[in-house]
DNA sequence: CCGAATTAGTAACATATGTTACTATCTTCC
DNA sequence: GGAAGATAGTAACATATGTTACTAATTCGG
């Protein structure tokens, strides 16, 4: 396998022309857009769509929580959390309970028929990371997980200041 | 910095649970959203959505070139990208002018104002790769680069069977 | 306590994006 | 060389997504 430039640096002082193919945050972009349209599949078949894959993964994780947590723990905004549980619900997949702390509050649940979904889908889903991240060697693929982790820590602190 | 689990590698026999923090194919998406996010900021100033940015970009790389050949080197999709030539042209940003040999092409160029947006743009946007990157060692910096690449290949070379 | 500011969630609106279907042109191959 | 199929691009439609503004409930500061 061939591969442009690997090892091109950031040399302040010289002008460098931006070449999409080479420029990190694009291929960033486009990776994420290639896998998303991949694993939607994965969902279709269940007649989920992305927004609800992410809301029933995240209470299938937590057991039970509320639609500010979604919104805290995926990047999505609140409206499509509130979308996508409104329309988990109708489906009968999640639960919503009101809290007794707080009357604004639902807290959500997976409903039995919402976890055997997210069974399904969750199981699918390990295998294409399996399958996707087999191309590279285990250490290469820690490393990727972790230049990731410092990448996205960095994007958000920029995104908090601005 | 902790990262949570770096070294896991599949074990095809054991069940592991689904993490969304642990797994791969989202933290991608999410780091792709939150650049996305970031990267917007600075088309934005200058009147251009993603797309049109995007297909500035292809062109000013490529000096000349069909709206299909956009769509090839992109993640867009040809609706997308004819509506973005439109407004791009509406703006005085792009040319379009007849193929000879084939009329139902047009071929598309910068103008002189088209360039001068792509070019301060690119500089802003490298900028911002240089200080994105800047929170990975070179060598890290360099193997990340080649994950992209393999995964990026990989992702795409799943999506052509299915 | 009690008015002011904050928060959870939703509705109504605007915009963006994908899908299907169509036109015009080109290519194939019999 | 001419019908059958492919391709470039766009229009019209449907859907998805973000934005603003609102309601109801809560918390905070005095």
């Amino acid at each position: 396998m061939t591969v442009a430039c690997v090892s091109r640096k950031a040399k302040p002082g010289v002008r460098r022309k931006l070449v999409l193919d080479q420029f990190a945050p694009y291929r960033i972009v486009a990776l994420g857009h290639a896998i998303s349209g991949r694993l939607s599949s994965v969902y279709r078949d269940e007649n989920i769509t992305i927004p609800e894959w992410r809301v029933l993964a995240v209470i299938g994780e937590a057991t039970q929580l509320a639609a500010r947590d979604v919104v805290k723990k995926t990047p999505m905004d609140k409206m499509t959390v509130s979308r996508a549980v409104a329309s988990l619900e109708a489906k009968g997949f999640v639960n919503r309970a009101p809290d007794a702390a707080d009357r604004r509050v639902s807290m959500l649940s997976l409903s039995s028929e919402g976890r055997k979904v997210f069974d399904r889908i969750a199981s699918l889903a390990l295998s294409f990371e399996d399958d996707l991240m087999s191309t590279l060697e285990p250490e290469e693929a820690a490393a990727f997980r972790l230049a990731l982790e410092k990448l996205e820590q960095k994007a958000r602190a920029r995104a908090e200041d601005a």
